[in-house]
DNA sequence: ATACACTCTATACTATACTATAGAGTCAAG
DNA sequence: CTTGACTCTATAGTATAGTATAGAGTGTAT
């Protein structure tokens, strides 16, 4: 028997709203795991561990409507894995584009970093070289 | 002397629209290089170059307000760079846990390719193990 | 000199992702 | 058995980041 809670427990331990969480069932993102005679949602751990994958993944640059996608590979893969296989495929791409974006820009802050370090303050220093990568 | 274009061929060749290049003047996020007595916006180089700049950061997830800061770190670095150098480890920081989320993230996806590759469609691959790191 | 693409300002509208509020019901500790 | 924190639905409002349109002027190729 797993341990089921309440909404603002599961809030909290997401660090989202309440008004969040009940935003993301209307977008079909995240159902609660059934509710009470009262109609109080509750939800378990597996709905915790999804909540925060969701908040995490806005943070990387995902929009919604990409979660739930990434979402949606992972109920595809046990029935059609094959299928799904070209999607899986275009996300890689994806994140790894970002990555590379990423590493260019997290190199040109250390320079800047190096910059002032080495007591070199007029140099050039410029940010815009980073993320110069065409696609 | 450089070669002056107007706000057409800078947000053709940047990939986004001539009201966004607008939109962006308003936030203060890229000015034009001058105006023709017209009235007409020209731009050099520099500024298509901040404006991809623009463009790839928001790519990777940071809001304007967040691209406005890291643009800002080059133009204090010159007079500022002690000062700034806080600032710059911060976003350091930012950047690498974003880095750290997408190569988690990649891992999984990778682990869902392998379990399509070996035929074993039925396995968990569980795209919620992704990003699971506590900040 | 005219036609057609481009630009100007100002304003209004849209999509996404929340955030706040009202008014009513529920839960649980003392 | 009450009181205070929590939850419910429904609806409205906000912030961010654009997108669209109107009405007027500009640039330039023929």
């Amino acid at each position: 028997m797993e341990r089921l809670f309440p909404i603002g427990e599961l809030a909290r331990r997401a660090e989202v709203s309440v008004q969040t969480v009940r935003y993301y069932e209307r977008q079909k993102l995240l159902l609660p795991s059934g509710r009470k005679d009262s109609g109080y949602r509750v939800y378990d751990e597996k709905a915790l561990k999804r909540l925060k994958f969701i908040r995490r993944s806005k943070e990387l640059g995902f929009t919604l409507r990409e979660i739930k996608g990434l979402l949606d590979l992972r109920v595809e893969s046990a029935s059609a894995c094959g299928k799904a296989q070209k999607k899986v495929n275009d996300k890689l791409t994806t994140v790894e584009r970002k990555i590379r974006g990423l590493e260019s820009l997290r190199k040109v802050l250390n320079e800047l970093v190096e910059c002032c370090n080495r007591r070199r303050p007029t140099e050039e220093c410029p940010i815009l070289k980073a993320i110069e990568e065409e696609r």
